[in-house]
DNA sequence: CATATTTTGTAACAATTGATACAAAATACA
DNA sequence: TGTATTTTGTATCAATTGTTACAAAATATG
């Protein structure tokens, strides 16, 4: 028996319901698949053919290096869905080697039938042009900041897009350490930054409080490094 | 007068026949756009609500700093789609402040009516996935590749990758400049790593030829640092 | 309020990389 | 082949960041 409903609560059928998935659903084939504690659901490197939508357990995501070893990457839990981002394009193949934690039940929908439901369905369409889009727009984000080489850059960047182009000051919401983790860097290094900036004139801190008191030198920072 | 073969070249378009091509878009709405050298296309942070396509001329993208100086990003040449990554998602905006350059002519057509040339034609449908895929998991492996943070381990995995799991040796097939400037190193910098690492007996290079001696140590690098 | 825990500031030293320079080696080319 | 140009190997020094350690300050907790 196909859980429609937990279906429909995957992002990709967000906002469809239950009678109309089980619809759409029904004009395509598609596989339920179960897998124990352990079994491996898909290899790195493997075409991914069919979009896989987590309905109970969950996954982890493994590299396999050169030599064999794995390293764990990332979990997935139900009820989301699997490498949407590699459904389609040039290197369409499973970035991860994928393993099945417990016990674990997957939908799998064959990428031609895929099409056929993006085709037939606008919030279907919808919903996965939005969401591998927002992987991409997070990805540039990331190596955008990751362009910055210095920690001084990075904090610049990091001030200046937190205040915006209203505010002089902003509230850190975070330790020194989870920013620290954040850029990358540790934690004494950050906080040596942070005294040579406020020595420089350049930011005030006081508590969790952060003035931007020279806005201009902080943007040379992120041209002139 | 619009010329639908340009268009049909388009990636987006790719493989549809002119005909086709101007059947689809006589069924929603579009604009055809005429830009001035230097005259602004977009503003950075501006919502994009147009799938653009250049048809003759070419533009750049500029980031605006927060102290109102514009940096150059990128150029893009007719007949190519614009921003196609911003269209959807949650931060479906301008990432750059796009000028035209030359005499520019750009098709705009507005989101609602590319939705619904998505629906109507699978191999638009198709080509956008991929386009879009392809970006994505272009940035997934750079990123993948700027998490290495020591040059060693740069060229460690790029020697690995370029290897595969079958040879032993491999051709460059650039200078190490161009090499130092895809790693975002210095050149005399990673000559010395090559150094080190040929003395170490990880590798040998002869002229262009890297023979991969000790493979097993060089993943150990990529894990332990 | 007093005490335990977390967070922050700072220092000394090591490791890595960048910047600059220069000669040897390889390559291109007349 | 001989010469000009490019590429490579190497050295030195400066700049940045990591590592480790410890005490002061701030915060949480009883």
């Amino acid at each position: 028996m196909v859980d429609f409903k937990l279906i429909s609560q995957c992002p990709v059928f967000r906002g469809i319901s239950e009678n109309e998935t089980k619809a759409l659903l029904g004009k395509i084939h598609f596989q339920i698949k179960k897998f124990n504690n352990g079994e491996i659901v898909a290899i790195s490197g493997e075409t991914v053919q069919n979009l896989y939508i987590l309905l109970s357990g969950s996954v982890k995501g493994e590299m396999i290096d050169y030599s064999g070893k794995t390293i764990k990457i990332e979990d997935v839990e139900a009820p989301r869905p699997l490498a949407t981002a590699f459904l389609f394009g040039k290197e369409n193949k499973f970035p991860v080697t994928v393993t099945a934690h417990v016990d674990l039940k997957i939908l799998a929908i064959p990428v031609p039938g895929f099409l056929k439901i993006l085709q037939m369905n606008a919030r279907v369409l919808e919903n996965y042009l939005n969401s591998i889009s927002t992987r991409t727009q997070f990805l540039s984000q990331k190596l955008h900041f990751l362009s910055f080489k210095t920690i001084r850059e990075k904090v610049a960047h990091f001030l200046l897009t937190q205040a915006g182009d209203k505010f002089h000051s902003i509230e850190l919401k975070n330790t020194q350490q989870q920013l620290a983790d954040l850029f990358g860097v540790t934690r004494p290094s950050l906080a040596r930054v942070f005294g040579e900036m406020q020595h420089e004139g350049l930011i005030k801190i006081e508590r969790k409080t952060v003035t931007l008191v020279n806005k201009e030198k902080l943007n040379e920072l992120l041209r002139n490094g």
